[in-house]
RNA sequence: GCACUCGUAGCUCAGUUGGAUAGAGCGGCCCCCUCCUAAGGGGCAGGCCACUGGUUCGAAUCCAGUCGAGUGCACCA
């Protein structure tokens, strides 16, 4: 158990023994109050027996059963502060391997989900990022997690593309990234001023979509979609075709459940006469018009109604899919698809989830929930509860909202590049040393991608992010290479000292003569477990991002710390022997940390900068 | 009109289940390489946490209302 914890439970157990049993608030004290961590559990008893805060501040100071780790309690006024035991608190941190959350059960996770007709924009990165991360971070947090990205094979954007092609006699060279050479010709049929003469063509294509009989055309461009995810450092488990939920049954199954809801009719008069509806007033509250339409009254299936039954099938309410391997990532890992000609999946081993959690634009909100809501329609009422839309604001682009037919677009794959290319800039202009090594491309792609993973989830989901290569780019302030630097600043620490020949393990140490500043850096990086828990909580990686930062912030702090005549105050190398070795252990400590931090939002530290 | 999201420094954002004097970055001004990497650090200036009321010992945080911004409201996908 953490300390937190401990002091939790050692409050607790004080507030009872005076009357008050309470859930009681640990927290860490202002740099400015004394102590280490702190409650205001006093105001609660104080309330709940009678009497002052203050007073009972002071009785708490005395019959408070302190935990190991912590030296000694004092009442600040109403609040209680306690003050850790500086060389047990470094030597714990040192020692003990991080208590990740221990959390079970499997959740799937859905991103990506690009129509397959042209390439990424600068707009899909944050959807990638946002998804891949959340992986990560929930794989860290003890779940099993899949990762799946929904191909949308039977859309009118496949097919537009598709019968572009083929309509204006296009022929792929092989020089163009293939989905940028697919999307021209998109493009140009919508700026066609005779498209709407061509709409029998594109239909004629949509239904050869929904047959399967241009599965193959379709597979070159997710190829290519893929290429740009694993560049960014994306991975997935299994693509879910449209067109296979179709055909898998998911569809009628989905609607099957549903029949048997009392939430849901076949009007036989009125605006919905001869139509499926389902009522979701009961989930949905203040609806204008509370019916859902499912199946219209020509027979044909609403587009919503496709995603019910995918996210049933992804609860595991129905089988009935067939997968085969699709391609392998970049570590060699086979990703799966959906397909007819698949086998069976007779150990259950893609879907049934415990939560489902899909990373898709806030203006999808409105079907998301009524996706939600069909759980609580058809009875599942836990597995509504843990349907999750990760809605995030949709990106624009220098103030303009994203359109490829427009122009108005950057493509994913032109900001890697240009990313990449200002990072080597800066190396060379930075470290024209490190910037002549034979490593100076792979430095300078880890600093590139890195910057934009975390110009794109550092904010709230909810924050609306205006691309603009100044900001998104950015080598210093808030960004990525602001944290890979200290990271790399703690690598080379370890690096000297081990040339040096002292130990890096704790040998040798004297915890004793660790000062405080080093405290404060051993309780920043102790911090990582509780952030993991509140990122998995939150369902957003920006708790993370924002933790590199401290982390970073709080190693930078250290590092240029000065004593009281302006000599560096930390100096690990320079530090008598003891002291040296208590440090390099923390600082090996620390480097752990910066390397799993990041870790968890796909970002990769350089060898040097 | 209804619903959802949001409103914190000039700009972009953090701020745990309500707790101590609201924090960063960018931009501006001033300092710090005789020191393990200055992609770094320190300092100064900059705040009616949109507004009003309420709940509370305590509100940026919870509730109600107002104002402002964005998004969504088809037998479309």
């Amino acid at each position: 158990m953490d300390l937190k914890a401990q002091l939790k439970q050692a409050v607790e157990t004080a507030a009872a023994a005076l009357g008050a049993p309470l859930d009681v608030a640990i927290q860490e004290t202002p740099a400015t109050k004394p102590g280490d961590y702190g409650t205001p559990a006093a105001f609660q008893i104080a309330k709940a027996i009678g009497g002052n805060p203050a007073q009972v501040a002071q009785q708490l100071a005395q019959t408070v059963v302190l935990p190991q780790g912590i030296s000694r309690v004092e009442a600040a006024g109403p609040f209680l502060n306690f003050f850790v035991d500086v060389a047990a608190f470094v030597r714990g941190v040192v020692e003990q391997p991080f208590e990740m959350p221990a959390l079970g059960g499997k959740v799937v996770i859905e991103h990506t989900s690009v129509n397959p007709n042209k390439e990424l924009h600068v707009g899909h990165l944050r959807n990638v990022v946002l998804g891949d991360s959340m992986a990560r971070i929930f794989r860290a947090a003890g779940h099993t997690v899949e990762v799946q990205n929904y191909i949308d094979d039977t859309g009118r954007q496949a097919a537009e593309s598709l019968f572009a092609a083929a309509h204006y006699g296009l022929t792929w060279d092989g020089t163009q990234k293939y989905d940028h050479w697919m999307g021209e010709g998109y493009v140009r049929l919508n700026a066609d001023p005779a498209k709407a003469e061509l709409e029998s063509g594109i239909t004629a294509i949509m239904h050869r979509l929904e047959a399967g009989e241009l599965r193959g055309e379709v597979e070159k461009i997710v190829h290519a979609h893929l290429q740009t995810c694993f560049r960014l450092g994306a991975r997935y488990d299994l693509l879910a075709w449209e067109s296979d939920v179709v055909g898998s049954g998911f569809l009628g199954h989905g609607l099957n459940i549903l029949e048997g809801s009392p939430y849901t009719s076949h009007p036989t008069e009125g605006k919905f006469a001869g139509a499926f509806v389902m009522d979701v007033s009961a989930f949905m509250p203040n609806l204008e018009e509370s019916n859902v339409v499912l199946r219209r009254s020509d027979g044909t299936a609403m587009y919503v109604a496709k995603d019910v039954g995918y996210q049933f099938w992804k609860f595991g309410l129905f089988e009935g899919m067939k997968f085969k391997p699709f391609t392998t990532d970049p570590e060699g890992n086979t990703i799966w698809t959906s397909a007819p000609d698949g086998q069976p999946d007779t150990e259950g081993r893609f879907g049934h989830a415990q939560e489902v959690i899909n990373v898709i634009d806030s203006r999808q909100e409105h079907p998301q929930k009524i996706v939600k809501a069909s759980l609580g329609v058809a009875g599942e009422t836990e597995k509504e509860a843990r349907s999750i839309h990760l809605s995030y604001a949709f990106v624009t682009l220098e103030g303009q909202t994203i359109s490829g037919r427009k122009g108005v677009t950057v493509s994913a794959d032109a900001a890697m590049d240009e990313a990449q290319t200002r990072a080597l800039a800066a190396l060379t202009e930075l470290n024209p040393a490190l910037a002549a090594r034979d490593d100076a491309a792979e430095i300078a792609r880890r600093i590139g991608i890195g910057a934009i993973r975390f110009a794109m989830l550092k904010a709230e989901p909810t924050r609306k992010i205006d691309f603009r290569w100044e900001q998104a780019l950015a080598l210093n302030g808030d960004t990525a290479p602001y944290v890979q630097y200290a990271a790399v600043r703690a690598a080379n620490i370890l690096r000297k000292g081990a040339e040096a020949g002292y130990a890096t393990d704790g040998t040798g140490a004297a915890w004793d003569a660790l000062p405080d500043i080093d405290l404060a850096l051993a309780k920043t990086v102790a911090k990582l477990p509780e952030v993991v828990a509140q990122s998995v909580r939150a369902h957003s990686p920006h708790v993370v991002a924002q933790y590199a930062l401290d982390l970073a912030t709080a190693f930078n702090a250290w590092y240029n710390a000065k004593d009281k005549q302006g000599k560096p105050a930390t100096n690990v190398l320079a530090s008598p022997e003891g002291l040296r070795e208590a440090r390099l252990a923390l600082v090996a400590r620390l480097r752990v940390a910066f390397e799993e931090t990041l870790a968890l939002i796909g970002i990769e530290i350089p060898a040097a900068m």
